[in-house]
DNA sequence: ATCTAGTTTAGAATGATTATAAATTAGCCA
DNA sequence: TGGCTAATTTATAATCATTCTAAACTAGAT
């Protein structure tokens, strides 16, 4: 994706494409891969790309403006940091309990038997199944 | 369970008897329903429950040992809170996104039709899934 | 009854996240 | 283009869950 395609699709989303903004989708739309990140991990990369500071609080609110507009998704894993992920597809995730790294299950790999009935007044908003592992003995 | 159980539990755990552990214990297994609750939520409970101060040290403590122990197990649903839950076979949950509420899914309701293979060098140490939830419009 | 290691405790420290309010900037309009 | 206004950025303070600390207390052994 090119810059002006950031801006458009800043624009488009009502988000004036602030230097911030452009910097932090250059950083994850940009990639050849998706990955997963904390909003510190964030900071440090756009730090050291730039040389220039950016601040915390923009990032959070950015960050939670892409979230709700669903270009990263939050993944509820750890109690406490919170993660993001670029793959906004419907997926799954290794966990690894040991390092903390996540790893990406393909959508099609998972497939539940039975999907249980909803609590009634209740409809399902999606399904996450996270697969904790270890490094083997 | 009866008081004196607890006591025995505990010894044979290695963990002492305190006061302050009988009384976690009574909360939390003299129950008809196994239940989700925060740290908080039990401070609260015991508070009310005995009309005495508990320090919230001691709770963290306390089930951070119960947690090792398997007596109740760490659910992770949130990202600002961390909940446990005094359920400790292995089942699955529905969330309320909007009101946080945690409902138990019997483990033979959910059943993955293929297990993926873990990473190399890795070991599944229990899969988790969540199925969110809202209120219907 | 005494001793020691395990516990409890209040309060301080930490670390992630959110709030605040002043300074800056994007986009609009004359 | 210049100026206006609302959106945005920013540093910093505030908040909140959790962990740490070190002093007081207690269970259980001798």
């Amino acid at each position: 994706m090119k810059n002006l395609d950031f801006l458009t699709k800043l624009r488009n989303s009502g988000l004036r494409p602030t230097k911030q903004r452009l910097k932090i989708c250059e950083v994850l739309f940009d990639s050849e891969k998706t990955f997963h990140f904390t909003i510190n991990d964030l900071v440090k990369i756009i730090e050291k790309n730039t040389n220039e500071k950016i601040s915390l609080a923009t990032v959070y609110n950015t960050i939670h403006a892409f979230n709700k507009k669903g270009y990263v998704k939050e993944v509820t894993i750890s109690n406490d940091k919170t993660y993001f992920d670029t793959n906004t597809t419907s997926h799954h995730h290794f966990y690894d309990l040991r390092t903390n790294e996540l790893i990406d299950i393909d959508s099609e790999k998972i497939q539940l038997k039975h999907v249980p009935q909803p609590p009634k007044g209740k409809k399902i908003n999606g399904i996450e199944v996270v697969i904790n592992v270890r490094e083997e003995i």
